[in-house]
DNA sequence: GCACTTCTTCGAACATGTTCTAAGATTTTT
DNA sequence: AAAAATCTTAGAACATGTTCGAAGAAGTGC
């Protein structure tokens, strides 16, 4: 790599620090292009030369710190499917501590307010991690034959993506985040299983639910009758 | 309801007339707070009297389009099941005739930069709806006993939401949008199915999954070997 | 009819993401 | 070492969501 690239790398590397400093201290306000530029250092232009937009560069610090928890995640357990749970439930357990944080992460990262074009919410790495779970669950035959595990991975990504806009937006409590993410990757996961594989599922699938429900009281309850 | 009340509401529904127009003949651009408020003929301080938010007052447009959508969609179909897939395929419908507007209305339904707390994206007549169809295919035996109907509804909106945000993130275009949606509701639905029911809702799946298999060859590819 | 309440309005202001321009520094190429 | 290329920088500017304060209009209750 080239000195002039190097040094862009570490302007780089530079600004995601800031960044994901400036969340840890001072949260959702503090966390502007201005203060970013110049915790890192850098003037306010060059963060856009680099990463495009705010949203970029928040995006990265989520990735970052997801394949941070990744590193944990892959512990041994039965069967692949417990496995994927497991996942979850440890990523989810690091935003239980550290709920501002993390909730910041995901409101900037789910900011659209830019018009640019950037879907991947999902890098190679976290890709890889997942596509190893799930197709091991599916060579132990726990899922479908003719299922494409590439697009079940993607629905999945898609559901705790969406449980964490919910959280974003209000509609849901940090201590929600995991039944209701582990409610949404049963009812997929039940959805793509084999039928020997779905009475094993199914019981997570009735335990999330019971957590939900037991925090419902106080929702707003528009039930009709 | 007192004059006062009243002329509030007249207000109220200009305001959203005005977005809604606004949407249509200029999109994204075009649909600024002073352009609304001017639209209406109201001060640009009013609209935050009444809705507190842009994104209240797009929520309130995209509520209006989708009870709209919501009348052509309970046709008498075969199975309850098969009208949920139905009702679904109706609305998007509507999206492939005029994708700029429904992706405008959804980009800042979706955006959350005002720190507001406002969850609900769902309305009670929306909700009723889908509650009708839900319930009776669990009447209809297709659904597990044990399951939560409501936990299950708000699942699917759940993956229409995420659905629509992958939309606006660029990550599909408007002609995956049904498939896509119809996948994500299969599987949620098979997970939350009875054994007899499931071949159907697999069938569905699989049809979906193929669409949508069909028209990845251009996506970004990294899946490992 | 008068005082009170409640909004609306007007205008200004603020915060912040993003862009632009001109000048300067550093690296690469010749 | 000179010249060219590539970024960075400083600073201003723009767009736009949102808020604020003071003044005014309209409805409500006595």
């Amino acid at each position: 790599m080239s000195k002039r690239e190097e040094a862009k790398a570490e302007r780089r590397r530079r600004i995601v620090v800031a960044a994901r400093e400036l969340i840890r201290e001072t949260g959702d306000v503090g966390l502007s292009m201005r203060a970013i530029a110049a915790r890192a250092g850098v003037s306010l232009t060059t963060p856009y030369n680099l990463f495009g937009s705010k949203r970029t560069i928040v995006v990265a610090v989520l990735e970052d710190v997801r394949e941070f928890h990744e590193r944990f995640s892959s512990l041994h357990q039965v069967g692949a499917v417990d496995r994927i749970f497991h996942a979850v439930s440890i990523s989810l357990s690091y935003y239980a501590e550290d709920p501002d944080f993390y909730r910041t992460l995901w409101t900037e990262a789910l900011d659209m307010s830019g018009k640019e074009i950037r879907a991947d919410l999902i890098t190679p790495q976290r890709y890889a991690f997942w596509w190893a779970l799930i197709s091991e669950a599916a060579r132990e035959g726990a899922l479908l034959p003719g299922i494409d595990l590439d697009l079940l991975l993607r629905n999945l990504d898609l559901v705790f993506g969406s449980v964490m806009l919910t959280w974003v937006l209000g509609g849901i409590g940090v201590d929600d985040l995991e039944p209701a993410v582990g409610f949404g990757y049963a009812l997929a996961l039940r959805g793509a299983a084999t039928a020997e594989s779905q009475p094993r599922i199914e019981k997570r699938l009735m335990e999330y639910q019971k957590q939900l429900v037991k925090r419902r009281k106080k929702a707003v309850a528009f039930v009709p009758a």
